[in-house]
RNA sequence: GGGGGUGUAGCUCAGUUGGUUAGAGCGCCGGCCUGUCACGCCGGAGGCCGCCGGUUCGAGUCCGGUCACUCCCGCCA
């Protein structure tokens, strides 16, 4: 007989009945008769009851163990009484009798319950992940992370995609977020920088000849964490394709992302490819995001016109001096007290606007410190505009443009949440495309690149010699799935005489492009593809398929919200002798 | 860097208007219990109430500071 098992701890099933086995697993549960003792056993495939009983020589050892030791028992299999079965468990028409015992691995008193649905605090969590991770909940979450990924690896392969590792030690990144850097020993005062996205590498692939390339990717950045974003590094299904329009790339990923949604939705109901499409504006307009959540039926309309000129003269003297009213619909919220309206106020000011007007309709009239000031037809139509009736209100950004589109879609969340607007067990995808190449920097003034610098301009050379730059549109995209950005991606730049012009539009001398993007550049005057791809994130599609919205749920080994590994401790101080062979002086600020 | 929330037993939490000896559940230790499956019953140990200072006759509770964790803003091509 095998040394530790013969089957696992799910697998038992009556017709098992009278056979000899042996399990090991950990104890998860005992319950204790003083003389009779049943302990379930439990491995990464199930739970098992085995039984003992005082007549046993084996009861007393058996008794003393504490939950979570790992043990191996030996003993028959037996059919359960009727009235003894457990319905709820797979194994629950038999037990072991526990004839042999060995205990391979003896557990300390616990700092945190495996066995209990209650919650320990994240610290101790992270502190004690390994424990942490044989609970039920987080178990089946990692394995979900697991066949997710090799879900996504058999679908990229069946759509034509071969997959290739890049450098984890490679040269820093320009633009974008801050850069990890490893120290070389080799080079003293030279640094490696983890990759943020193995963008160049994927690029270099396509002109290498390989067609069509994924990975699911590692990537690192050096900023500050959120709940849905880890400090340090992700993961992302990276892919690139060559000899492709952007409409290719759409078709490719597509059935992908469905697939794979639809085959983890668990009866939730996934967007059916062809993805809507929604150009960046146009989000902007009616969502006031580029990440619109499409389970939320409001449409942000403009009500500018019927403001402009109007007795209430707040809004009317701001579109004088150039502001916009965006008005949020907010169905059935008419009912709501006079509270929830000033409540919505006070947030709306802690959010950093100026207020939120709104109006209620009721009585076939409009309702409201702004309703009164204005005259009925004026209220009619906004009435119209938004597609209102009584019983409903509607909330009034106004400010200059952008701020105004974007606090609109603030507020359409806000109310798709507080009205219960939001629909439920739905996976919403759209595209965002024909985002601006480039974008005015408030505060500079200065023209910079609003996404990557290396998408193709719609136009190409033309358009970029001929036209505003901020009238440019970009052969870029992004995924979006409920609110979430899942990926970006664009039609890459394989021209270097577009390349150059685009960067002396936003400042950039052909030399410092030489310099800086050395490696690309010069791959590209040697005869490259057109090519495109994308890089949905892989931690992303597990928390939402998971529905959890903190990342740290869904990785095996997070770190903190400090960027600290409370388990492994790091990061952490290295001997001096580290430092001296690498060159490097400490210069630590003041305590 | 800025703002909010939280911090009380090993763990999860309660603790009233500032007032006697700071509680509960789980866990732990001991005792009882032969059909449980969150087994049950009895008993026990376990507290720098995050830390420092202040107000007060008296602080877990009020005030100031600080630290830790967390959420958000900034940041994240």
């Amino acid at each position: 007989m095998h040394p530790y098992r013969t089957h696992r701890c799910g697998e038992l099933r009556l017709s098992h009945a009278g056979e000899t086995v042996r399990l090991s697993g950990w104890v998860h549960r005992k319950r204790d008769h003083g003389q009779l003792l049943f302990v379930d056993l439990r491995d990464n495939f199930g739970l098992t009851q085995c039984v003992i009983d005082a007549s046993s020589p084996l009861f007393a050892e058996l008794e003393a163990v504490r939950v979570e030791s790992v043990i191996t028992v030996t003993g028959p299999v037996v059919k359960r009484d009727a009235e003894t079965v457990n319905p709820g468990l797979p194994t629950g028409e038999i037990e072991i009798r526990v004839a042999e015992l060995e205990v391979l691995s003896r557990a300390a008193v616990l700092p945190l319950q495996v066995n209990s649905d209650e919650d320990a605090g994240e610290e101790i969590r992270l502190r004690y992940r390994y424990l942490d991770l044989r609970r039920d909940k987080m178990h089946e979450k990692i394995l979900l992370r697991s066949r997710v990924i090799a879900s996504i690896r058999r679908r990229m392969i069946e759509q034509g995609f071969t997959e290739f590792q890049t450098p984890i030690l490679t040269a820093g990144s320009p633009e974008g977020a801050r850069d990890y850097l490893v120290p070389s020993r080799i080079h003293p005062g030279k640094f490696y920088a983890l990759p943020q996205a193995p963008q160049m590498f994927k690029q270099l692939l396509m002109i290498a000849g390989f067609d069509r390339y994924f990975q699911i990717a590692p990537c690192f950045r050096d900023e500050d964490s959120r709940a849905d974003r880890s400090p340090g590094e992700f993961y992302q299904l990276d892919l690139e394709m060559s000899f492709v329009t952007q409409d290719d790339v759409f078709a490719a990923i597509e059935p992908v992302m469905a697939g794979l949604f639809e085959e983890f939705a668990a009866g939730r109901r996934v967007t059916e490819p062809p993805f809507p499409r929604i150009a960046f504006a146009e989000a902007m307009r009616k969502y006031g995001s580029d990440k619109p959540d499409l389970r939320n039926p409001i449409v942000i309309r403009d009500a500018t016109e019927a403001f402009r000129g109007s007795g209430f003269g707040i809004f009317a003297r701001a579109i004088e001096g150039g502001s916009v009213v965006r008005a949020i619909p907010a169905p059935g919220a008419g009912g709501r007290p006079r509270s929830y309206f000033d409540k919505m106020n006070d947030w709306a000011r802690a959010e950093g606007a100026a207020g939120l007007g709104y109006i209620i309709f009721a009585e076939g009239a409009g309702k409201g410190p702004i309703a009164k000031n204005l005259d009925a037809e004026r209220v009619a139509a906004i009435k119209a505009a938004c597609e209102l009736g009584d019983g409903d209100a509607v909330f009034f950004a106004c400010d200059k443009p952008r701020p105004a589109e974007r606090f609109a879609g603030v507020v359409r969340n806000r109310l798709g949440a507080d009205l219960e607007l939001i629909a439920p067990d739905a996976f919403r995808f759209c595209w965002i495309v024909d985002y601006p190449m480039f974008e005015l920097d408030e505060e500079t003034g200065k023209i910079e690149f609003s996404h990557n610098p290396f998408s193709m301009p719609q136009g190409g050379l033309e358009a970029l010699e001929s036209r505003d730059p901020l009238d440019i549109l970009a052969y870029q995209y992004d995924i979006v799935c409920n609110g979430v950005e899942l990926s970006s991606g664009a039609i890459r730049n394989h021209l270097p005489e577009v390349m150059y012009k685009a960067f002396s539009i936003a400042g950039y001398s052909q030399q410092e492009v030489e310099e800086r993007f050395s490696g690309l550049i010069s791959a590209l005057k040697f005869g490259a593809p057109p090519h495109g791809g994308s890089a949905p994130g892989i931690d992303r599609i597990v928390m939402l398929l998971a529905d959890e919205p903190n990342i740290r749920e869904i990785v095996a080994f997070p770190m903190n919200q400090k960027a600290e590994d409370l388990m492994m401790h790091a990061p952490a101080e290295v001997p001096q002798q580290r430092l001296d062979e690498l060159c490097l002086k400490l210069d630590l600020p003041p305590e």
